[in-house]
RNA sequence: GGGCCAGUAGCUCAGUUGGUUAGAGCGUCCGCCUGAUAAGCGGGAGGUCAGAGGUUCAAAUCCUCUUUGGCCCA
């Protein structure tokens, strides 16, 4: 996009109104420098490339010439990580404030601080006999480290090779000594402050300009780090070498190490408004907010001028044509009419990039003067082309004015945490420029002669979520020169777009590095995706096979069962709380509601506890209201997820609602929703009213798990007790009926109060206590869980209860202790505190009878599917067995045949069937019995 | 070297303003269901919350240091 002609125009327009406000200009300044790429880097380049590489770490020695007394002979100490820097050694620079040791080591005399002698010399190798400080040694002489003229000069100087003395010198690092070289900012304002000659033994292609002790001309840099170090060592000018791995800039590009490099360049003076910018940052709504606030604002604490030209051949040209005869006369040309009028009109075909823009000249239009003026060779930094995209992509402000105004700024962006310095930066680096110094532009409201449409001040976005890195499988940072990369097509293609957004956007928090999980997609996929599928073919299936209209109205909400109502409030309440989540740029909580309410609440419980009714075995009133329950669901929750998985929701809502896209629609909002239904569904009462029922059904499974009866043998009855049942707005009790056919017991009973044959216990509640009770606290929390079931009783009456504890006394209310349920006796109980069951396990003749005919039903099903019979087939059964089977087949064959769709019943004999028929099977039952079974399709028409 | 973030079950991650059984998914073990079926469900086991100090009646949570990893910068 950024190399449309357009996009370049809008760039060109950007950049003119920096020159138009003065804050364009050409310096010349030592630059990261890229040898192998032949261009400098802006800083926030270089942030994309530090990496850890190993250099050597060696101290050099510059003996003094002429220097008397206590620095007769004496050697100045330096340390350096880049010994191809050497021979352009052009100074020594010391802090004028230091105190500097004077040393004997090994016969030899030193001068380097005292606190970092021991690196160089050993703990006991050297002796102080005196000191000097800075100041004093300005100006003395040293004996260079090579005889060295053959380099490039790039300031002119009286002076080379002497002591100078500047403040920037730390104590921190090396000797407290700086060996000075014109590859530094540093060294090259100091080389033209004490008139000192720069020369450059390596030039701008990072290669030796010409030979060098053993080092041949044309030797990269580094290449040239083990020769010097040889040769420097031999003659006893370096005095130690090890190595040290550190952090070393390198070229994003081609990962070449940089070196810093005197080079022309043009800037834009961003710390003009640097201002502005914090200011505008305070603005900005970051997720999380120690970016914004931390990286970033410090980040724009320090900002300098944006190094803005790329001495490459690609790029967005940098639109400044120069005056051949007088380099003070430039102009930044805003627009490619501007251009045509300059150079007498353009080409037909014109192209501004290069090489076609280089090749337009013209007569300088600066009055007074003459000349050719000719553009410059640079290109622009791209990443001022990403900054510009709100404006450029709309061509802006040669088209669309209107339409720019009326998004700038975004209301959210989103990006990797690596973009702090990138991104994040050229965006809100030049709205803030345009919006809001560059005030000439707005004062007439408009340009060239036509209204121009204030864009509102400030950043270009509003919001902003810094996502983590995604890392491999072994929590490396991906990167195609490491090879290690996911192919993004290869994963979709194995689980689909959707799932994997899904998967990256739920799998924790946004802003942490996150490792690729292939087994993670794979969970969702199945999972949540896979779930809600299921639901939706479930709701396909029947509403065909039971014709469920869509189209025709739904039954008032008031009207239908709780547990219907109760659904909808729950996807009520997950679409508020996802949609909160997502305004607070936390994505994962937003995912987890959503994901909680599909798995948990809508298939596992609802569907579930609703099967029978979809298929009209409670009546047509029942069936109709859990069809377009469940249709309303499915239809709030495709909305919900939407944005996540676009295809997936796209291609279910397609087949729900006949046609259109669910892109088109609303999300839900259970405030105002398009369906009125889910507007009004969320009923806190009602969803936590459900909850104890869910606690009971998981009790009452653990308790049939232990006593080892499967929840196909019925059971007569159980109680449940519910905490303070009394406190809930609406009575879980409503929901009996969910309860009782979850966990296949005919009754269910509701305890009130608490029983005595309910073991009680109390806890301490410490939220209440702790700050009264002091270091006490254990002692008290100990006495109230030893309370007696009476004085826990007092207390929930309203009482008051003095205690003593640890030598002081304390007064109790009732909001002090917390009612727990512990068993219940007679019973086998389970209680997780808040609610507590008790299952009634004694099985009655009948109970284990109709056991047995749920058994018999379930081998009859399975051996149906076995013979490949359709859901709707009718059968006829031939059943063999023991007079237990047949007492009861006495009793529940009717049911059984209703069950397994016989609709002439169970046809029993005593005597064995054919076993070389091919649907005969024999089953085993519980209790040792078995029976014989053969059954067969039959024609519905002959046996009705 | 500095700044920021993170370290919680075998794995991937939640964990509200400090409050008493530290949760989920996956994996594992045991079991269930069979009219959503190349599906589904439940119940167990599993944690010294990186380590060490400190503050507090009380710390995964606050503070300090150490350590490991990630990112950014010099």
């Amino acid at each position: 996009m950024t190399f449309d002609n357009d996009y370049v125009e809008s760039v060109w327009f950007l950049l003119s109104r920096y020159a138009a406000n003065d804050l364009l200009y050409q310096g010349s300044k030592v630059l990261p420098w890229c040898g192998r790429c032949g261009t400098g880097l802006s800083s926030h380049e270089v942030s994309q490339g530090y990496r850890d590489i190993d250099d050597p770490s060696v101290y050099i020695t510059f003996p003094l010439i002429d220097a008397s007394g206590d620095l007769q002979n004496a050697e100045l100490v330096a340390w350096t990580t880049t010994p191809w820097t050497l021979p352009s050694n052009m100074a020594v620079c010391v802090h004028p404030d230091f105190e500097y040791a004077i040393i004997e080591s090994d016969a030899r005399r030193f001068v380097m601080l005292e606190s970092k002698a021991a690196a160089v010399f050993g703990e006991d190798n050297y002796t102080v006999v005196g000191s000097v400080q800075g100041e004093a040694l300005k100006g003395l002489s040293y004996t260079p480290l090579f005889s060295y003229d053959g380099g490039i000069v790039i300031h002119e100087g009286s002076n080379r090779h002497i002591v100078v003395a500047d403040s920037f010198v730390s104590d921190d690092d090396g000797t407290g000594m700086v060996h000075m070289a014109p590859y530094g900012a540093d060294d090259f304002r100091i080389a033209q402050s004490n008139d000192i000659l720069a020369m450059l033994a390596v030039g701008e292609d990072a290669r030796f300009v010409s030979d060098v002790s053993t080092v041949s001309a044309g030797t990269l840099f580094r290449d040239a780090n083990k020769e010097l170090s040889r040769d420097l060592k031999e003659r006893g000018r370096m005095l130690k070498v090890s190595q040290c791995n550190h952090s070393y800039p390198h070229c994003w590009r081609c990962a070449t190490p940089l070196i810093y490099f005197p080079a022309p360049a043009w800037f834009l003076r961003t710390t003009a408004y640097k201002d502005k910018m914090i200011e505008q940052n305070k603005q900005t709504k970051w997720a999380p907010p120690e970016i914004g606030e931390g990286r970033f604002g410090e980040w724009l604490e320090n900002n300098i001028d944006w190094a803005l030209s790329r001495d490459r051949f690609w790029g967005t040209p940098l639109p400044v044509w120069i005056n051949e005869d007088d380099e003070d006369d430039w102009i930044c040309v805003e627009s490619f009419a501007q251009l045509g009028e300059l150079c007498g009109g353009l080409p037909d075909n014109f192209d501004p990039h290069r090489p076609m823009v280089d090749d337009i000249t013209f007569e300088t239009p600066t009055a007074g003067k003459s000349g050719t003026m000719r553009r410059v060779t640079q290109v622009i930094d791209c990443w001022f082309d990403s900054g510009a995209m709100p404006l450029a992509q709309h061509h802006w402000p040669f088209e669309n004015r209107e339409l720019v105004a009326e998004q700038f700024p975004a209301d959210f962006i989103c990006e990797g945490l690596d973009q702090t310095r990138g991104w994040f930066y050229s965006l809100h680096s030049i709205s803030t420029f345009l919006t809001q110094h560059d005030e000439k532009l707005w004062q007439s409201g408009e340009l060239w002669g036509a209204e121009l449409p204030r864009l509102e001040r400030g950043s270009a976005f509003k919001s902003c979520l810094v996502n983590g890195l995604m890392l491999d499988k072994s929590g490396q940072k991906m990167s195609k020169s490491k090879g290690n990369i996911v192919v993004p097509g290869d994963a979709i293609a194995e689980h689909g777009a959707d799932a994997i957004r899904w998967s990256l956007l739920s799998g924790g928090a946004a802003h942490l590095s996150r490792r690729y999980d292939n087994q993670a997609v794979s969970d969702v996929r199945r999972r949540v995706l896979g779930t809600l599928g299921a639901s939706y073919d479930f709701f396909a299936l029947y509403a065909k096979s039971e014709g469920f209209d869509t189209s025709a109205a739904f039954p008032e909400l008031a009207s239908r069962p709780a547990i219907d109502r109760w659904v909808l409030s729950q996807v009520s309440a997950a679409a508020a709380k996802a949609s909160e989540a997502f305004s607070e740029m936390q994505p994962s909580n937003a995912l987890r509601a959503i994901e909680d309410f599909i798995v948990d609440d809508l298939s596992n419980w609802y569907i579930r506890r609703s099967r029978r009714r979809f298929w009209g075995d409670e009546g047509e009133a029942s069936q109709r209201a859990a069809f377009a329950t469940l249709y309303q669901a499915l239809h709030a929750v495709l909305r919900m997820i939407a944005p996540v998985t676009p295809f997936f929701a796209d291609a279910i809502w397609g087949e729900l609602v006949g046609g259109g896209s669910v892109h088109l629609q609303m999300y839900p909002d259970s405030n105002n929703d398009t369906d009125v239904a889910i507007a009004s569904a969320y009923d806190a009462d009602l969803s936590a009213a459900m909850n104890p029922i869910m606690r009971a059904s998981s009790l009452g499974r653990s308790v049939r798990e232990r006593v080892q009866i499967r929840v196909r043998q019925p059971l007569s009855s159980m109680v449940v007790h519910i905490a303070k049942e009394s406190e809930l707005a609406m009575s879980p009790r409503e929901y009996s009926d969910a309860l009782r056919q979850e966990l296949n017991v005919k009754e269910v009973t509701w305890i009130d109060g608490t029983p005595d044959f309910l073991k009680v216990s109390a806890k301490a509640n410490f939220k209440t206590l702790g700050r009264k009770a002091g270091k006490n606290m254990k002692a008290l929390a100990t006495l109230i869980g030893d309370m007696p079931r009476e004085q826990i009783f007092a207390l929930q009456g309203g009482e008051e209860l003095t205690v003593e504890a640890g030598g002081e006394s304390y007064t109790l209310v009732n909001e002090d202790i917390i009612l727990q349920t512990e068993s219940a006796e007679g019973l086998e109980a389970a209680t997780d505190g808040y609610v507590t069951i008790g299952l009634n396990t004694e099985i009655s003749g009948e109970l284990r009878a109709e056991g047995i005919a749920r058994e018999i039903t379930n081998r009859l099903q399975t051996q149906r599917k076995e013979v490949g019979l359709e859901m709707s087939d009718r059968i006829e059964v031939r059943l063999t067995g023991c007079a237990a089977v047949q007492s009861v087949l006495d009793v529940h064959a009717a049911a059984i045949a209703e069950e397994v769709l016989a609709p002439s019943g169970i046809f029993f004999s005593a005597d064995s069937l054919d076993i070389a028929d091919n649907a005969y099977r024999k089953w085993d039952l519980p209790d040792d019995l078995s029976i014989e079974v053969i059954i067969g399709k039959i024609d519905v028409t002959t046996a009705s």
